[in-house]
DNA sequence: GTTAGCACTCAGCATATAAGAGTGCTAACA
DNA sequence: TGTTAGCACTCTTATATGCTGAGTGCTAAC
């Protein structure tokens, strides 16, 4: 629905202003505000109507208003500005995130963080979901005479790691087949298509020997299966507490963010670039005071994870959100390069 | 200095009751936890005392008296009863520890969050401390025509990995090189003796060649340096926001807690087996009103790390120490077996 | 449609009062 | 000399009361 320019101009007044300072907006100030353009009486009856079509509220009978959350959906969709970062902000951030650059789990860990500190929110992010890439090479690391890890590298840059403990000695004859096993099965097949009836297959070729194999080659299969999933990213948490709107439930909203097993699918299923997800506009009513901001980002121009923020609902979107987008080309784009060498 | 039996008994139960209830303890309350043995107003006059020892004080002029520090610190080295673990529980915990045995750090993580949803405080510990051990295998996966991941196990189980960025395309040649370097200077050479004066000699003795290989060389000494230093583990933070005194500083605990690099030094230095840490005796002010709680534990025999918690000084010390003590025996034995088998 | 003016509402703050828990102290007791 | 009963006193907590100021809704005039 669409309101009149003059609503429009008052509610963005209002909520430019409560984001700023979190303390109900009165007429004189929205007034002031618009240059007097209106005295403040038609303000009142202006923003009388805004209250009753949902879009502000007011804290107590008689104290300025507040944005709704209709509100706050309407602001982010049609009236806030676009702001872009400076130059020399962006320089900044990617000479951060570049040191950083070697892993994909660092990367995402070092970009939440950067996130954290730029928005005094919670920084959260999701490392590449891989269903896609394939087994680069496998590897084993003996370490003891019936211990040994096995490695696995995906064409994306995940290196997983297991360590496996056999029944029986292990021999180089072991090792040996398990280098051909994996060679026929595991090298250059999607870590995706790595699933029960391959292991059964590679079972019954192997016969007799299977036995001693299949510890290795499960675990082969564990590190494919973990390489598939994404994988929760969230730092600053504690940033969280520095918002007062957030403070009544923050043993709740902290809880439920710990957990990440929720949060995670959630995340997963998003798939517009750039969302923007407001108080109860979210699933789970942990998150219903909060707001979460996410830009998704691509390796080699696959959808392959996500980074954002979480916060309060008063937030500053409008700024927020341009050094989210950023972040998260910037992500895709040194996560490409990684890859990309191949 | 030694109380009197009575004021022991009086102080016992004060202490008991705080942590039990957290509201101040009147006199009354004491003389019936001691069964009237003796009226209220001798508790009153032994309390008094107490207070002037500084063992006891009182939030305001006429309230009941909690515990200071002085008398938690006098409480914990004499007072309390050592209670025992529930075998059906350490039956329990065994079998969530197992679980996560793989690999040491997912062991401690799981450890650390067993110990927070234990105790309703933060779970912390230090990844085993490694100077001691030598570099068991040096593996290289190449990813990409000029990328290359080193891998390097130690023989404590620990697997660590860096992408290496070359700038000349990699050839087996330099594979090979490579290992021949790693098989002459690295492979069971401690951790700890990978330094400055062994990569010149390396560089030396490759000579022209020397410059193509310093990016692999180099990986190989992060990675070592990395092994050599512990790393924190923490986890349930969010159960401190559950403490009401520590809500007043919760933003300034939950921030220093997530920095980790002073904690991480503090912790490095505890060397008794048992350590309990009480408010101010914590050498950071942000913990001043928190006690920790640190038990090591030792891998084959060798100091390696400590795990514990950090909670509020009001804690209940006689039923979590068992508790964090079996725990860090745990650890101990099942890095010990992960390891024993070279 | 806009505005000035005014009565009204309500949060926030300060002050006053009462109740209750617990103390310190004194004087009597064993 | 150590212990106890009794009592006045202190201080927190809860509840009630009044005041102030910001901001409103409404009405009447422009």
């Amino acid at each position: 629905m669409e309101l009149s320019v003059r609503k429009n101009k008052i509610l963005a007044a209002v909520v430019d202003r409560y984001i700023l300072t979190g303390e109900p907006v009165g007429s004189k100030t929205v007034a002031a505000m618009l240059d007097h353009a209106v005295s403040s009486a038609t303000i009142r009856n202006e923003m009388a109507e805004l209250c009753e079509l949902g879009y502000l509220e007011q804290p107590h009978t008689s104290s300025g208003r507040i944005p709704t959350q209709k509100g706050y959906r309407y602001y982010v969709d049609r009236l806030m500005g676009r702001y872009e970062l400076a130059s020399d902000e962006m320089y900044r951030i990617e000479r951060q995130l570049e040191s950083a650059s070697s892993e994909p789990e660092a990367l995402l860990i070092k970009a939440s963080a950067i996130l954290a500190e730029l928005t005094g929110c919670a920084g959260i992010s999701t490392t590449p979901k891989d269903e896609y890439t394939v087994i680069k090479k496998v590897e084993l690391v003996p370490i003891g005479k019936k211990t040994i890890m096995v490695v696995l590298a995906t064409s994306s840059g995940l290196l997983k790691s297991k360590v496996c403990r056999m029944d029986v000695p292990i021999t180089l004859d072991l090792i040996e087949l398990f280098y051909n096993v994996a060679a026929a099965n595991f090298i250059g097949v999607r870590v995706s298509d790595i699933h029960a009836p391959l292991l059964q297959n590679i079972a019954a070729s192997l016969g007799e020997k299977a036995f001693d194999m299949l510890g290795l080659v499960n675990a082969v299969a564990d590190l494919a299966q973990i390489c598939t999933s994404s994988e929760l990213v969230l730092e600053g948490e504690a940033n969280l507490l520095n918002h007062k709107e957030l403070e009544a439930n923050a043993l709740e909203l902290l809880t439920f963010l710990q957990d990440g097993d929720l949060l995670s699918k959630m995340l997963a299923e998003r798939n517009s670039q750039l969302s923007v997800t407001i108080g109860k506009e979210n699933v789970f009513k942990e998150l219903e005071n909060s707001s979460m901001i996410l830009s998704s980002y691509s390796v080699l121009g696959q959808r392959a994870g996500s980074v954002g923020i979480i916060g309060p609902t008063r937030i500053d979107y409008a700024r927020l959100i341009p050094s989210i987008k950023f972040l998260s080309q910037l992500v895709g784009k040194l996560l490409s390069d990684v890859t990309e060498s191949d």
